[in-house]
DNA sequence: CGGCCATTTGAAGGAAGTCAAGCGTAGTGG
DNA sequence: CCACTACGCTTGACTTCCTTCAAATGGCCG
């Protein structure tokens, strides 16, 4: 059932992450630990979640990249949002709640049912930061598509996949494998496939982001973030 | 404290929404009656909430318009959405939540802080729902604006504003009273105002969309709901 | 009346989409 | 080992949609 290539080492980025949104107690990181073990693998393009349908439980996920979609009746699609390893699928908090939107896997992918809180504050607390965050990205997303040009919408998105993933130990400091084809980039960005590919050249020409053999490399992600006006998501009065 | 223009009679939407999203036991109407009763006033411009502020207190929108709304370093701005009375305001379910988006008044606007729902399954009940209904609007505003022409936006809205004035009472079969500017409604949709007066013409002319004197009248909503492709959120099995 | 604000209109330019073809590479099967 | 295929990336020419800038119009209120 467990792979090779996903093994033991994999299962950490979901725990790192978890366990910097809110302090974890032992028993907390054993909890994890314990889910971690009833690993399921998804093959790209399978759903995880099912809009409209009701959602059995909520998911952690532990390695390979997941997005919120939604289809329109003439074929296009529009990404929502990423889940990336360590982000939670499906996770409501209401009783009886049906999937607001498909969830479907991008690449391969490894999950988890999500570890139950009940009667542990760190990992509740860690769960909550992780829905307020979700919500901020989802809040960001909408300004990215409302108000920045196609080159801004990217290296925007850029340089929140190298934070999210910077959070679960899954980046460089000026990198991060990107798994991904421009035809996706482009359905979560509202653009087409074609011109994410030419803004892709202007970036490159201009020495702000590289994108080559499904790996992206930020130079300066810093002066990136300050030049695009760019405002990182914050959502506790710690850290 | 109370004027005239908002006494009595203007409670009725809130109650209305939040009865229609859960069934509310006799006790539960009396106790958001009871918060109805606290109301304050915020003037247009206002802010009800502060992004990156702690969140005083949840609060129930009573009457008037507000938005969650983003600022951008270079003075654009982004409408995330529009909060309708009966509306949750800041309601994230975190334990020091800081908030994610400003919230503003649109009109001047009624409130009060939101009901406990401590020991009312009813009313726990509606602000789930409340808040699954508030997501799905999001994320339908991301598709608004990745995937949807200039028209489209403008008509998808409207059938939105539409439908959920109506659960709270206050739309007409074929309009409803819209008290915004076109700028607002143009930094909503990720326009101009200048692109959103013209297309609203063109909507007119084709006899799907008229818009007059803070007036929205929608000939045929059904079918321009379906002329458009759109599909109306849903988050429960049951209604 | 005059000032303010929202709406409307025109002309011109720019950003992104469409359509179509060519290229590169990895996999497959003879 | 080499066609053959499939898929993603790249490029070019052309069109469409939307923005920009500027000015005019119209209503409302002091």
């Amino acid at each position: 059932m467990i792979r090779e290539d996903v093994a033991h080492d994999d299962y950490a980025p979901a725990l790192v992450r978890l366990a910097r949104l809110a302090p974890l107690a032992s028993e907390e990181r054993a909890a994890v630990t314990a889910a971690l073990g009833e690993q399921r693998r998804v093959a790209q393009r399978r759903e995880l979640i099912s809009e409209g349908r009701e959602i059995a439980e909520p998911l952690l996920l532990i390695a390979g990249w997941a997005a919120r979609v939604r289809l329109l009746s003439d074929g296009r699609r529009q990404f929502l949002s990423f889940l990336l390893p360590g982000d939670l699928v499906g996770m409501s908090g209401q009783s009886r709640p049906l999937a607001v939107s498909t969830v479907v896997a991008l690449t391969d992918v490894v999950c988890c049912p999500a570890p139950p809180a009940d009667g542990l504050p760190g990992l509740t607390e860690a769960y909550a930061v992780s829905r307020a965050l979700e919500e901020g990205h989802l809040l960001h997303q909408i300004v990215r598509l409302g108000r920045l040009n196609a080159q801004d919408r990217i290296a925007d998105l850029m340089l929140e996949l190298h934070g999210r993933l910077t959070l679960a130990g899954l980046a460089d400091r000026n990198g991060f494998a990107f798994p991904l084809t421009q035809e996706v980039l482009a359905d979560a960005l509202g653009l087409t496939s074609v011109h994410v590919n030419r803004m892709l050249q202007a970036l490159r020409r201009s020495g702000d982001l590289e994108s080559r053999n499904g790996y992206i490399v930020i130079p300066d992600p810093q002066g990136l973030t300050t030049k695009i006006g760019r405002r990182p998501v914050r959502v506790t009065a710690d850290q």
